[in-house]
Order: structure tokens, then sequence, then C-alpha cells
DNA sequence: ATGCTATTTCGATATTCATGGAAATAAACT
DNA sequence: AGTTTATTTCCATGAATATCGAAATAGCAT
């Protein structure tokens, strides 16, 4: 992880719309969901849909896999891992200042 | 935390420049550091880091406070924490993927 | 009040982004 | 080969961003 990758993964994440979409892919878990799918569940055009998608895609934060005609979209955790990893390291290199907010999980 | 505020916060981390920045200020700790420390570490005209200081503060990651001629900004960790546990908990609502991963830290 | 230092705002330009309809491609089924 | 479904690419357009010099402002010192 460099500054680089870190800065256009949270680009790809400050837009509300990829936002969502990738909120739902993390909510959908391993199985993932197609883009059709996630077409209905976000009321866009395909068209905006695919290049939101794409740019999730090159960052590394989302996968993609074809089934038949379909094509399952996955959030990728290890990337996720990584930008709150470099987020969080960054934050406590000097102050011990991150506290886990869901104290459920792990 | 929303989805709107968030995407905004990430949004302004999602620029190289700005996240130098950031990352700077978050390494200073509590001090802060003047805008004309900054501008000198990072070699960014006065006038683009005032516009990317200006984003970082109204989207309430940075915080800025007079002393005398000079402002010594500091990053707002409350934040940052907000804004890592919004995303570990989307993360983790249905998978726990979450790793810390320095470990050195609390 | 004038000057000095620190920083922001103004104004202008080039680049990138977001959006979405229409056409193209991919893959299966007939 | 032709049709249907799923998705992307092409193309265009308006909006937002990034950049930075020059002028303006804020605050202190003289």
């Amino acid at each position: 992880m460099n500054i680089e990758i870190a800065s256009r993964q949270l680009e790809a994440l400050g837009n509300p719309t990829r936002l969502g979409l990738y909120r739902t892919l993390v909510r959908a878990g391993g199985a993932g969901l197609s883009v059709g799918t996630l077409q209905e569940k976000h009321e866009i055009p395909a068209s905006t849909l695919s290049h939101h998608l794409r740019r999730l895609i090159d960052t590394g934060l989302v996968t993609q896999e074809r089934q038949a005609t379909t094509l399952i979209c996955r959030a990728h955790y290890p990337s996720m891992n990584a930008l709150v990893g470099y987020l969080v390291d960054e934050c406590c290199a000097d102050v011990g200042c991150i506290v886990p907010s869901s104290e459920t999980a792990a």
C-alpha cells in the first residue's frame, strides 16, 4: 500500500453513488451480486452503473466473475483491509486514536 | 455518520496531495503545523495549498486555530475515527474481515 | 497609519468526472 | 445463423476539480 493506491481507492469510494454500490456489495458478502441486481437495487442507468463499477474494479476494491451471461460483482475484502489498515497506521503512527466502533465483531 | 458525510470525507482524502497533507498533519500530532510549514514541506504554491486545506477543513478532517499571524492546522482525530469506524462497520456487518494491521498500537 | 508576514480569495484555464442514450459486444439458447 | 439477455463501450455534454499568479485580507509591530 502506498499513497498513490490509497488515494485512488479513497477517491473511488468518495462518490455517494459508488460508496452506496460498494456498501451493497460488502453487505452481500461472498455470494456477491450481479450487475443487473445492482442496477435494480440502485435504480441507475446501465451505462452509468458500468462506469462506476469499472472505477471500483480498476482500483481493486471490487472483483467480477462471469457466470454465463451475468457478471457477479464482489467486494474485495483484502483491499478494504489494506486501505483501512493504511489509514489506521497513519493515524496511530504518533497517536493511539483509533477505537473500534463495532465491538460486537471480533 | 452517514453516506453523504463519509463520501465527502473519502473524496477529500482521495487526492494524493490532500492525503499527503493529511498524513503530515496526522503525524505531527496534537501540536499541529502551520500553513507555512506545510507549504515548505510539500512545496506547493500557497493558493493551491489553501484550497486543499479548505477542503479538508470543510469536511471536518482538519481544524485550524489562529496563533497571531500564523494558522495552526491539526488533524481532527474523532473525524478519522468516525470515518474508519463507518468503513469497518459496513465491512463487518456481514463478514468479520477487518484485521488490524498495526498490532503494536492497542 | 504604515509596513511586514501569513494566509486567503479572486479569476482564469486545463483537466477530470458524472451522466446516460445509443450502438456494440458477450454468452447462451433455438 | 438468428434471437434474446446481460453488460460494456462509444460519444457527447455539463459540472466539478486542480492549479496557480495576482490581488486582497488578517493580525501584529513600529
